[in-house]
DNA sequence: ATCCCGAGGG
DNA sequence: CCCTCTGGAT
């Protein structure tokens, strides 16, 4: 924690007593699915994401075992979530990439992930945080509108509101903002018509109607 | 019409 | 910086 931040640490704590069982939604049994499933996750909610994996990881459990499927058949299984042309080539390719160079095995280090096909950095932060339990702020887009909402950061990019969140809040809590920021941002400070009546944070928020 | 746990290319 | 990819839910 570069800069203490009372306001911060109060946020952080009144969205824990919230929401007490805020954590990862995606369903994975080992670093390699959530890997794919948060590449699936582009762009669609994770219920649609985990109604596919589920039965993709039965079937398909592994790398060696993907690469098995043809692009065309991969993109059947997964259209429904969309993209699904981009998302198939990536996933055939990082599973690939996967084999050749890691043993099957997903990277830990940034570096290395975000070199994987289909991976950027709000994909690795997930895996490192998530997989490894490695600290990371992963900033999709509810962890961006929220906490910009919340005047938290005035950063212009996921990158730049990343910088600023991990400035301001302990090492040990980034994972766990990450995903009470996404809970509140599903559940109350939605995009669209965000429940500010009802928002545990009205009067610490600059946003609220 | 807008958004969903984005990434890559121009 | 912009644009494109995409089906499904609201």
């Amino acid at each position: 924690m570069d800069q203490p931040n009372a306001r911060t640490a109060e946020i952080i704590t009144i969205l824990a007593q919230t929401y007490p069982k805020a954590g990862c939604e995606l369903n994975f049994s080992n670093p390699y699915q959530l890997l794919i499933a948060t590449i699936l996750s582009a762009q669609c909610t994770d219920i649609k994401v985990n109604a596919v994996t589920k039965s993709l990881f039965a079937d398909y459990p592994s790398a060696q075992e993907i690469i098995k499927l043809s692009q065309t058949e991969l993109e059947n299984i997964i259209r429904p979530l969309g993209l699904f042309h981009n998302k198939a080539r990536n996933i055939l390719s990082t599973s690939q990439i996967l084999l050749d160079r890691y043993q099957g095995e997903v990277p830990s280090d940034m570096a290395s992930l975000v070199s994987l096909p289909g991976v950027g950095r709000k994909t690795a932060n997930v895996i490192l945080s998530n997989a490894f339990n490695f600290p990371a702020l992963a900033v999709d887009t509810h962890v961006f509108r929220v906490s910009r909402r919340l005047d938290l950061t005035r950063g212009k990019t996921p990158h730049q509101v990343e910088l600023d969140l991990t400035a301001q809040i302990p090492r040990d809590l980034w994972s766990k903002t990450h995903h009470l920021l996404i809970w509140h941002g599903r559940r109350i400070c939605k995009a669209q018509k965000p429940a500010c009546p009802s928002c545990p944070l009205l009067d610490l928020c600059p946003s609220a109607q």
